[in-house]
DNA sequence: GTGCTAAGTTAGTAGGGCCTAACTTCGGGG
DNA sequence: CCCCGAAGTTAGGCCCTACTAACTTAGCAC
């Protein structure tokens, strides 16, 4: 069985807990995701009995080697979608947030792998110099005026 | 109370076959999404207590004027993700088709109109002449060769 | 070492999505 | 006209997500 979304990002919130501080806690977990512990203790059972973390009753969380794969690959789309928004679509900050967040759990090998050569091919490549950052905010602003009239 | 992800596709789905026929059929729902009747009946409960379409008992299901508004932006949403897909990263059609059914319920307004701004800003507009594609799909090919080989 | 508080756990509720199995209803062919 | 098959519905079950309320445990303060 694949993991759901939800489960990918507690997995997720797990990961980055574990970097900050080595391990991870319920209540921190819960309030990142503005969720009660007991939501939070119910989806780690699911992933305990997947074998992608430990935690010895009462005690601190901790990601297997499986579960830390399985953490790093959210991250990794995660951060590939936020990067893609942000610098290729020209997404704000929290927005990107938000929708990389819910996107990363749906979206297939084969576009991600696009979309992270074309945010390096357009943003950080040779195109990065050619202004078509300025001149696409300024058809987006002509459309938004035109969206705005018509 | 929001539309579930499922809820929007049956949606979206009977919004087609409104058009392809001026009705939809439980049975015809249930084909296209390999579903089970029964799952449809549940779901369509749902959707007419919301009142966004009509159904006479073991009759023909018919959308509400504003299930008809709330179908056509999710087939809107889609299609311009689909459009997004193919016609800036390059995507292969059923890709860019299941990516779609799924990115289109996540994908917030503020990105949604970028996206399609950039489709036509770079897909459509005077870019699309500059082969910015061809020197795209190199850059990818020269990647892959990178990635198969490190 | 005794409590108190914060953290974790369990139980019970609610709703959604999916299934199968059993049923009702509809509509056309004999 | 009757009956059969196809379409729709209902009932019941399973799993997931989330909640609140009640509980246990852990750890610190005194």
């Amino acid at each position: 069985m694949e993991l759901s979304a939800p489960q990918e990002d507690y997995l997720e919130t797990i990961g980055h807990l574990c970097r900050e501080n080595g391990a991870a806690r319920v209540s921190e977990i819960a309030a990142r995701h503005g969720v009660s512990t007991a939501t939070v203790v119910g989806a780690l059972r699911s992933l305990k009995q997947r074998n992608l973390l430990c935690q010895p009753p009462y005690g601190q969380i901790t990601l297997t080697r499986e579960g830390q794969a399985a953490a790093e690959s959210v991250m990794a789309r995660h951060a590939a979608l936020h990067a893609f928004l942000v610098g290729v679509l020209g997404v704000d900050g929290p927005t990107a947030e938000r929708d990389a967040c819910r996107i990363e759990h749906d979206v297939s090998p084969a576009t991600l792998r696009r979309l992270i050569a074309l945010e390096r091919f357009l943003a950080r490549g040779p195109w990065a110099d050619l202004d078509w950052r300025g001149e696409f905010e300024r058809f987006l602003a002509t459309e938004e005026q035109q969206g705005a009239t018509g």
